[in-house]
DNA sequence: AATGAATGAGCCTTCATTCAT
DNA sequence: GATGAATGAAGGCTCATTCAT
């Protein structure tokens, strides 16, 4: 197994960012222009972002109550306006405590990855299902998705910050194989985009349209995800 | 009741949302100030979905208010409620409206398809792509992600309704292929998943995350997606 | 039996007030200061006000839907407002055609009674019971008394043209008992007041508390309440 | 859960609407303009039912707005929410707050009654002038009445909490009497009809037929009815 | 720091009323 | 005379946000 995301830093919510940096530098001041309060940023609690997740996650952005967050994270209402300006603002932090800091620790473990191209990529794919897509961090993608037409600003960070970064993991993967000649010449970044395409859909699926009858089962999914990968990529007399 | 449609619209199968003329093109409706009351029972329903997909597409179904769906439809807040029931039912038929008679042309069309199972999965990718995918209707798959979670009765009519359909489609061009030689044998539903789920991160792309820098070209993506899929599909020694 | 009330005649709204009045003068004409539209008064079709009555006494006023209304009259919402010019206007017209002319009726029939007063009373009674207690035009009572306070106007009406002329029944019968010697004397107001409160009662039971359990036989009640009465207008000795 | 009032207020069992100090006394809400908040929520409940109790009596239920409710109470509309779940709730409580409590203490002391059972009527029926009747609570009746066929709940809430228990308060005092030989021997339930039905229709005279020109003397108008009764329970030869 | 009562703007929905046809 | 599509002013209810304690 090549990533080693401890899951329960993820969902106690530690923040692997917002540690001591000084805070006018710190993304979360692109929430709005207006700093008046000063707030304990280094004691800003986890639970609250833990608990935001939770329910964001399971019911979207706008029909989240903040009642509920301050219930299920055992405080106050006026609690939270202590650690965020708004509603917007807790969202923004929800999304940089759970996602970033995972991409951050994949990276420096996948470095020294060793073997065949093929390999690294049944690695990078399962392992992200074992890490991220089975687990309820696989909802901030959709959760984005839902939210980023009301808040530009957060999809833009979220790709700049996630997307680009985990599209950069498959992209030496696929350039490692290139050169090696187990894949055949392509594109890099359309074929990102492919590969990438049905884990996206994979966790829409478990959030989104699971209450259709229909059930995917993840590892078979995945599989043939991963069959037709291979078959596709390997070097091979052009079809038509 | 649900839908008060006029049933005759619904079952034309052409869309009235996406025809090249403007959507308001009489003469009193450009007067500019509020028109007086105009007598047009029979072409209200197509004016007030197309409003109404706008900005459920743009801004999400709760997020839409129904103020601006009157408003952009030129006509006043009550009228709606003289066409749907609900603010609910008024996401339905814009759904039923939208992708439904899109799905029976094709069904009527693929139908008397000749020629070899590439092509036909061919004209079935790129089709999707011209009549849905490129279209502002490709808002509607994102619109259901994103609300399937307050409102599941939609995402199973949306299931049963579209997916279901869409997926019959592939199913038979699949099994064309693999009776004729043309495909290697596989599960025809997981490789129907796989083969999906690019299209869906194209929509999701184009609305969801179109404000990152990033531009993805369709025409290279579904190439590049079509290439994959006709290798992988490809009988041939299996790799591992 | 002494009341002659054709019921037909009652609960077709056929009106025996409103013939060929000149319209200023009409009680109508306290509707409202304005009266700029010329209605054809001669023609106000009795249909709506039956179909008025039938709806205001089985929801109430308010909440009575003027779609209701039409729809039950077999007319366009826009018919009512060519003969009443709000809704308010419609509920007068149907007091007044509902009740008014059971009244003109009754005092021409009952001013030839010949018998005891005992048995008058009686028949005053069950007469009542027969013709209007009975009858869905007990509703009127109760539509009164829910009404009153928003309609002021028009329980002074009530009261000057009903409530009025039905006492004069009652006072003449008293009179006639006590100036006989069959009644002891007391204040015929007062006994009045008592004699018809169980009437009131009984109609409001049936409309308004006819959701609770329990039961009231009109004819064991009624007995029950000409039994007392007898009794306690009979000359005696004084009880303390 | 309909009601959220802290129980200790509900069983005290004494009206906090009638108390003979104007409702606002603190000198904070005096001040004219919006008084800043207060923290009482122990006194809210009822500041809000008697506001409340005023405008249902005054103008219906659904004639009643919650604005109106709130602006005499001198809160905020929101704040009504933190008390009851819904209108219709409120509505309850004004209802549960207002004559639940009296019927509570009614019994008790009448429990311990010693006397004739002349005199235990006469008791009865003045403590019910002097506690209900006479009072601003007398509105509640009127409002059950006009109300209960849109709100059939409510009015089976009021059958059996009040009307229920008050007429067992007249069937002991009816049994009572029979059983001395003090009253003759009646159906004990069509009696209370009887009884009961003069006292409504005083308090609908109070607050629906107010209006009208005559004016009724409740002390004449009990006495009168009281006097009738007795006489007429009183053990006697029947009159035919 | 933490609380939670209070606020008030905003949204969906209803329905009496109007008026062009 | 009749129609019925259209209007728009409210009203019930929600919930993010504030602030006195």
């Amino acid at each position: 197994m090549t990533w080693r995301f401890p899951p329960d830093i993820l969902l106690t919510g530690q923040s692997l960012l917002f540690s001591d940096e000084p805070p006018v530098t710190s993304p979360v001041a692109l929430a709005g222009t207006r700093t008046p309060r000063r707030r304990r940023k280094d004691a800003r609690p986890s639970e609250l972002t833990a608990a935001a997740l939770e329910l964001f996650v399971d019911k979207g952005f706008t029909a989240t109550r903040l009642d509920d967050v301050a219930a299920r994270a055992g405080v106050s209402k006026g609690t939270l306006y202590l650690y965020f300006d708004s509603k917007e603002a807790l969202f923004k932090a929800v999304i940089e405590e759970g996602i970033v800091p995972l991409l951050a620790t994949a990276e420096l473990q996948l470095a020294g990855h060793s073997g065949s191209s093929v390999d690294l990529l049944r690695k990078l794919l399962f392992g992200w299902w074992e890490h991220i897509g089975g687990t309820r961090l696989a909802g901030v993608p959709k959760l984005i998705i839902s939210e980023s037409r009301n808040f530009p600003e957060l999809a833009q960070y979220y790709h700049d910050k996630v997307i680009v970064r985990g599209r950069a993991l498959l992209r030496s993967a696929l350039q490692r194989g290139i050169a090696s000649g187990e894949f055949r010449k392509l594109d890099p970044e359309t074929a990102i985009d492919v590969i990438i395409a049905p884990l996206l859909m994979l966790v829409i699926w478990r959030f989104s349209l699971c209450f259709c009858g229909r059930e995917i089962d993840p590892e078979t999914y995945l599989g043939t995800h991963f069959d037709l990968l291979v078959h596709g990529l390997r070097p091979q007399k052009g079809i038509r």
